[in-house]
DNA sequence: AGTCGCCTGGTA
DNA sequence: TACCAGGCGACT
C-alpha cells in the first residue's frame, strides 16, 4: 500500500516533471473527493512538490496548494512531451488516460501535458487549498513526526524529523502494541502496514509486545530497522501491493523483498520457521513466533 | 483502544 | 457470491 517510500517515490516523479508547469484547466469528475475552489489555481505555476508522511504537497506560485491523500488506491501519473512513449506502463493504471478511475485532469500548459488523479476505491482526496492553510487540515495538523532521509530532506526540516530520542519517548510512554503505535499518524508519520511487519521482523519484535515493555537496545533496533526497511523501500521504488504505481504509471519492486508482510505459511528467511497471520489493531499482521519476541 | 464505514476489484 | 485488502476519520 502507499507508505512512506510510495509517496516519496511519487513526489520524486512529480517534482521532476510538473515544477514550472502552469495551470491551464481543472476537471473535476468525481466531486465527493475534492474540495475547494479549482479556478483559484487556473494560470498559476508550480513550484515544488511536497510530502507530509503519506500526504502529498503541490506547492503554486500564487499562494495556493493542492493537498492530497491517496489512501490505498490513488495514483497521481503525469503525461506530457518528454514522456510520450513510458515504458512497462502498469496495468493496475486501468488503460489509457483517463479513464473510468480518473477523478481529476489536470491540464498543464504545454501541449498535451496532463496530471491525471486515478482512485480506484475512491478513499483517498484532493484539496484545493490556501498554501498557509495547510496545516488545518487535519491531517497534516495531527501528523507525527517522520523517519525521513538525510539524502531527501535538508536540515530545514529537523523538526519534522522523527529522532531516536523522539521514538524512544513515543514508544516508552505507550502502553499499545509496538505495532499498532508505529503505525499512528498522530505517533509517527508515514508507516503503514506492509514497512510496520518489515521493520518489527528486522528487529526481532513481536508485533504484539506492549510498547513500553521494549528495551532500550530493542528500541535502537527497531528504528534502525524501520529506517532500514524505508530506505529499501524507496530505493526499489515502492512495494506495487494493491495498485500503487509512480508518477508514471509504472510498478515498484520491493514487493519482491518482503521480509514478513504477506509470508503467512511460507518459512521465515532466518530460522525457516512457519510465517503466522494474526489481526491486530483491524489489520493483517505476519510475523515469525520462533525469532520474533 | 477497538470497530465501523468509506469503496471497488480480485480471489477463494 | 461472500469475503478480503487497509489508510484514516468518526464513533463508541
Amino acid at each position: 500500500m502507499p507508505e512512506l517510500p510510495e509517496v516519496e517515490t511519487i513526489r520524486l516523479g512529480l517534482q521532476k516533471y510538473l515544477v514550472g508547469k502552469t495551470i491551464e484547466a481543472v476537471d473535476v469528475r468525481l466531486k465527493r473527493i475534492f474540495t475547494g475552489n479549482p479556478q483559484e489555481i487556473i494560470g498559476a505555476k508550480i513550484r515544488n512538490v511536497d510530502r507530509f508522511g503519506k500526504g502529498l504537497v503541490i506547492n503554486l506560485d500564487n499562494g495556493y496548494s493542492i493537498a492530497a491523500h491517496i489512501k490505498l488506491t490513488g495514483q497521481f501519473i503525469y503525461r506530457g512531451p518528454e514522456v510520450s512513449k513510458v515504458s512497462k506502463v502498469s496495468k493496475k493504471v486501468g488503460g489509457e488516460l483517463p479513464n473510468k478511475f480518473t477523478h481529476v485532469i489536470f491540464k498543464l500548459k504545454a501541449t498535451d501535458a496532463f496530471l491525471y488523479y486515478n482512485d480506484i476505491r475512491q478513499f483517498g482526496w484532493v484539496k484545493i487549498v490556501k498554501s498557509d492553510k495547510l496545516k488545518e487540515i487535519s491531517f497534516f495538523k495531527d501528523l507525527g513526526p517522520e523517519p525521513m532521509f538525510g539524502e531527501i530532506r535538508d536540515k530545514q526540516q529537523e523538526t519534522r524529523r522523527l529522532t531516536l530520542e523522539k521514538f524512544e519517548k513515543i514508544v516508552k510512554s505507550s502502553n499499545t502494541a509496538i505495532k499498532v503505535l508505529i503505525m499512528d499518524q498522530k505517533k509517527i508519520g508515514g508507516i503503514g502496514n506492509i514497512y510496520a511487519n518489515d521493520g518489527l521482523f528486522d528487529s526481532k519484535i513481536d508485533p504484539r509486545r506492549k510498547a513500553k515493555t521494549l528495551s532500550g537496545s530493542e528500541i535502537k533496533n527497531l528504528y534502525s530497522s524501520i529506517l532500514k526497511v524505508l530506505k529499501k523501500g524507496l530505493e526499489n521504488g515502492g512495494a506495487s501491493e494493491l495498485n500503487y504505481v509512480n508518477a508514471l504509471g509504472q510498478e515498484g519492486k520491493y514487493q519482491l523483498h518482503f521480509l514478513a508482510y504477506a509470508q503467512d505459511g511460507k518459512p521465515c528467511v532466518r530460522c525457516k520457521t512457519k510465517m503466522q497471520k494474526i489481526t491486530l489493531g483491524g489489520r493483517g499482521t505476519y510475523f515469525c513466533s520462533s525469532c520474533q519476541k
